[in-house]
RNA sequence: GCCAUCGUAGCUCAGUUGGCAGAGCAGCGGUUUUGUAAACCGCAGGUCGUCGGUUCGAGUCCGACCGGUGGCUCCA
């Protein structure tokens, strides 16, 4: 007789094989109705499990009921789960020849993968749903049919679908078919579970779109269907889901940085950024920022060749690694590789003249430009470029010197990020890779020296086992931005390997020689994929410090052109960034075309303020914000841009 | 690189069963001299991604290639 308690503290006692369905009627019929699917504990809520409503509860737990109303990410879970199953059955009515593989939730839907040859199209989709709608009115209940795991194999044996016996082999013990509706009668599929009680319960849900899938994430495997979908609880929520694809889209930085004059892209250079005059001077700010930041924390600027001889590559290893994704040119003999990234030319620098451990830790940056020969199919806008330039660094230090030198990186990281406008930081640690260098007695160290630099720092992280790079583990800094996506910016990676292969030594306090370690860092990453980040962060409307374009002077008529002149004129002298629009529209126009550009401050100029010397001041949202001496909008204008926007000043916005 | 999908004017898009390549905005010229979310008239602008094929005739149908997009693999 099972002990149930309730998360407001009430314990109810159930008859034995009692299920969350009767516990929920227990509590009130309005619940039961409601209740999709429950989460169970069975040791006091450390560990929460999802089941179905109608599987018995086991022996004294604490439960909580699921329902539609729930906004928790298992309600999600459990809803996108089945409606996967629903559209699995829609598929295989349509589409006979269909050998289902896997199909699960995802964040913001689900999948399902299908192995057909038959290409399933945007247009087959509406078909889909149709299909799907009616499976859903016909209510079916999704059944549980558990089996021991000899009788289940053979059974999922008799499909003739090798990918479900795979996927039936590698789970572990018993095994459990779902059917939708009634076992020999309906579709069923071997799934762990769980799911909501009936078709019937899926109110909203969308097929969004198909791609290729390699089977098993294998791409030497066959190459699978994957047809992407999603559910919500209700019409609304799945409208709202809609709508923010939609908002995502309006952000796009492929088609804000264009608008906006920042750069374009052209098939002739795929992957390579053509900066305009805007785009450039935001670079160009954040590249000056960063430099500053540097330069305050003791770092010194250097710059090395975009190409090197092939044999330094052999010896740091790329040339083994990616050489696939380096661009090399043959001259004279010689075969040169231009730069995928820039330690190897800081270790050269390193290795000039006798280094002193008095010297270390020694931390060089450069904006170097480097190029990767990135496949076709990963090109994405400013996000995934070929030719790109880091705010990179590396650190050559003591073994000693690394928490503080680690430290001293995540202080700087958190600074910088908030000066950006993103506040929303997390961190993860990446550790050994399948393929690396160096010995296991080494990468516990490494892993060690960060995960304890993080500890004595406070800071929460989360673990990436697997993902770091080939020659050590690393520390990877990720932001959300306004529409809560994640980037990851950030990096710090320890490195006992290259140094060594290239052959950097410094003399110790022993008067022997020693193998520094190197740290390679970065803040920002790639400026290129970083200004991608902020363009859509802002939606193109940037803080006053990083706007290309920060005042737009727009006159009333061609009796003011001559102080807007003056205007414009004393506005650069105070070092910032204006255009005038003198032209013979009337001034509703002109501050259109001035908003449109997502300028901050557009000012009015006209008879009036010629006579005052000052400056009429409106926002880009469309707010006239008064009339102002030109000396006070510049001083709030320089205050703005010296706080970054972190508090507003008074009389400008 | 793989699967799907797309490519028409600077931008956003229309173009019927294969039958003279279009609109709005932007641009240029003119009129208007303007006080806060787009004044008026006119002009110009295209090898319909590229190459090949089918056809009397191709933006439209077929093939190859290039590039973009959504994913997959990859991301030192």
């Amino acid at each position: 007789m099972p002990n149930v308690t309730l998360p407001d503290g009430a314990v109810h006692a159930l008859p034995d094989g009692a299920t969350a369905f009767d516990l929920a009627q227990k509590i009130g019929p309005g619940l039961a109705k409601a209740a999709l699917a429950a989460l169970v504990s069975t040791d006091g809520g450390q560990n929460w499990e999802i089941r179905d409503l109608h599987r018995p509860l086991l022996d004294d737990c604490s439960a909580r009921l699921l329902t539609e109303k729930d906004d928790l990410p298992q309600t999600l879970y459990v809803l996108r789960h089945s409606t996967a199953h629903v559209m699995a059955e829609a598929i295989c009515r349509l589409y006979p020849q269909t050998k289902l593989v896997y199909g699960p939730p995802v964040d913001d839907g689900f999948y399902y993968d299908i192995d057909l040859e038959e290409p399933i199209t945007p247009e087959a989709f509406p078909r889909i749903e149709a299909e799907m709608q009616k499976i859903i009115s016909e209510d079916r209940p999704f059944t549980r049919c558990d089996f021991n795991r000899e009788e289940g194999l053979t059974k999922v044996r008799s499909e003739n679908n090798r990918y479900k016996v795979d996927n039936a082999v590698r789970a572990e013990g018993d095994l459990s078919f779902y059917v939708t509706g009634t076992p020999g009668k309906n579709f069923e599929d071997l799934c762990r579970g769980p799911h909501i009680p009936s078709t019937g319960r899926i109110k909203a849900f969308k097929v969004l779109q198909v791609s290729g899938a390699y089977y098993r994430g294998d791409q030497n495997e066959k190459q699978l269907q994957r047809v992407y979908g999603t559910a919500f609880p209700s019409r609304k929520l799945l409208e709202e889901h809609l709508h923010r694809l939609e908002e995502a889209k309006k952000r796009d930085h492929r088609r804000i940085g264009p608008q906006l004059g920042l750069f374009h892209l052209q098939e002739e250079a795929p992957g390579a950024v053509f900066w305009h005059p805007r785009g450039w001077a935001m670079y160009q700010i954040v590249q000056g920022y960063i430099r500053e930041m540097l330069g305050h924390n003791g770092y010194y600027e250097v710059n090395t060749p975009q190409l090197m001889d092939r044999s330094l590559w052999e010896k740091s290893g790329h040339w083994e690694k990616f050489r696939d994704n380096m661009f090399s040119t043959e001259t004279e003999a010689h075969t040169f590789a231009i730069k995928p990234m820039n330690c190897p030319g800081h270790i050269q620098i390193f290795k000039q003249g006798l280094r002193s451990y008095r010297e270390l830790p020694l931390r060089l940056s450069e904006f170097g430009s480097c190029h990767r020969n990135e496949q076709s199919g990963v090109l994405h806008g400013l996000m995934r470029v070929r030719a790109f330039v880091q705010d990179d660094g590396h650190i050559f230090c003591t073994d000693e010197q690394v928490p503080e030198e680690v430290a001293r990186f995540c202080d700087l990281v958190k600074l910088t990020y908030g000066d950006f406008g993103f506040t929303d930081m997390h961190i993860r640690l990446a550790t050994r890779p399948p393929l690396r260098t160096g010995d296991d007695a080494t990468w516990d160290r490494a892993e060690a020296a960060l995960a304890r630099s993080l500890s004595e720092l406070g800071l929460h992280y989360e673990l990436a086992p697997g993902e770091g790079a080939f020659y050590g583990p690393k520390i990877e800094f990720n932001v959300r931005d306004c529409l809560g996506r994640p980037w990851q910016l950030g990096t710090i990676q320890i490195d006992y390997v290259m140094p060594g292969r290239l052959g950097a030594r410094f003399v110790g306090e022993d008067n022997t020689p020693h193998v520094p370690v190197m740290l390679h860092r970065a803040i920002c990453g790639s400026l290129e994929r970083f200004l991608g980040i902020l363009i859509e962060h802002h939606a193109g409307s940037f803080p006053l410090w990083l706007a290309p374009i920060q005042v737009a002077v727009t006159t009333v008529s061609e009796k003011s052109v001559s102080y807007g002149h003056e205007v414009v004129n004393w506005l650069r002298q105070h070092g910032m960034r204006a255009v005038a629009d003198f032209s013979s529209d009337r001034i509703g126009p002109k501050k259109q075309r001035a908003r449109d550009q997502k300028i901050p401050y557009i000012l009015v100029i006209g008879e009036q303020e010629a006579v005052d010397k000052s400056v009429n001041v409106n926002n880009r949202d469309g707010v006239t914000l008064g009339t102002f001496p030109f000396e006070r909008f510049v001083e709030g204008c320089v205050h703005e841009i010296t706080t970054r926007g972190r508090e507003q000043p008074e009389g400008t916005s």
